[in-house]
DNA sequence: GACACATACTGAGGCACCCTCAGGTTAGAG
DNA sequence: CTCTAACCTGAGGGTGCCTCAGTATGTGTC
């Protein structure tokens, strides 16, 4: 019950928080850029700092794009408790999952990780990623509280479906002229999972 | 017309034949434990080979990934014509998606090049991705005339759904432990894609 | 302002992998 | 047996990962 240690924790001296601040910065830019699997020398780089130094802040790659997208996944927290007392939980669920869908492809590669995250305690996204689990797992609950959404699907077969949606999505990535057919895949796959008999 | 020219053209010589299927089978060997991304001079050394024989045979990766997947690609496109005029075209297009679906996750990675060789012209494996597009497009086709599947839904949104469905299931390789949700994604977008109103 | 030291930074270096290419080897046709 | 096109080899230059011994500096204290 102690919960996570502080992962990455701000550090205390003045240049040591300037140098995570700017490494953080380059490594949203890289992996925008790059994917996931952006050259994490070239981010010091970027960041004018030296290798040795981002290691120091961030001791694996999965550290930092766990900083990196800390406050998207916070958002979609807070965003799912709000929502959760929507008198419409249908349409909160398909909002808080488009958002999701959105997220889940900042860049290429996030979705992999965040997916394994979900499941695998000891990641470092783990922590964000259980909480974002249990947001969706309400909003799911309410929907088919209300008869909304099929009885017989699971948070987990949910969670597949976003990712899967987010994952097509990531595949139109950066190049602005690629097809995106992600609305469309959350929007049929939101379509599949409704009730379709409201009257017998 | 001319069709697209012979990728990785089988070698003259028995040595060239010898050494070619030898890294074939260590390429498939490796590809199935470590992904796409399993190393190349390993590939060669476990087939006995130095890695410039490698590089002569499969000039990239994506060559060698073409050649070791070109069997099951083409077995899909075969098994999608001789469904192609099935009385029951919806079980025909369920038939063929799963396997579909547990090719495209042979191994992890796999998805994601198949997914750009669908619609990137001179990857190596697009001629036979193409293939595959229209042999689905065809019983998609079939049982959308049947009145049994949405006619608004498209190839391509079909194979996104269809690639969803696999990416997912790469997700869980090759842990035998692991979660595999992969049957419960595809029947649900199975039911969800299927007409909802078959009496008015 | 000077001291002490925890905190922070540096970058060379060992390792793995990628891919190329100049030079050596050999299968197999004639 | 000869000859040559086909084939093979592996050193080498490049990129990236990650570590760690040595060095620098911010900051609390007097």
């Amino acid at each position: 019950m102690t919960g996570t240690p502080h992962i990455a924790q701000r550090p205390r001296r003045a240049d040591g928080q300037r140098n995570y601040d700017a490494i953080l910065a380059a490594a949203r830019k890289a992996f925008e850029a790059d994917g996931s699997e952006a050259s994490l020398e070239n981010i010091a780089a970027q960041a004018g700092v030296a290798i040795g130094t981002l290691y120091r802040h961030f001791p694996s790659r999965a550290s930092l794009v766990e900083a990196a997208t800390r406050d998207g996944l916070a958002d979609l927290v807070t965003h799912a408790e709000r929502l959760a007392s929507s008198p419409d939980p249908l349409r909160a669920l398909s909002e808080w999952m488009e958002q999701a869908v959105r997220h889940f492809s900042t860049f290429r590669g996030l979705v992999g990780i965040l997916a394994q995250s979900m499941y695998d305690e000891g990641t470092p996204s783990h922590a964000m990623c259980s909480a974002m689990h249990h947001g969706g797992a309400d909003l799911l609950r309410a929907a088919q509280a209300a008869g909304l959404v099929r009885a017989d699907l699971t948070p987990d077969e949910l969670f597949d479906l976003l990712s899967g949606a987010a994952w097509v999505r990531e595949q139109s990535l950066p190049s602005s002229s690629g097809r995106d057919g992600s609305p469309r895949f959350l929007r049929l796959v939101l379509e599949g999972i409704t009730t379709r008999d409201r009257e017998p």
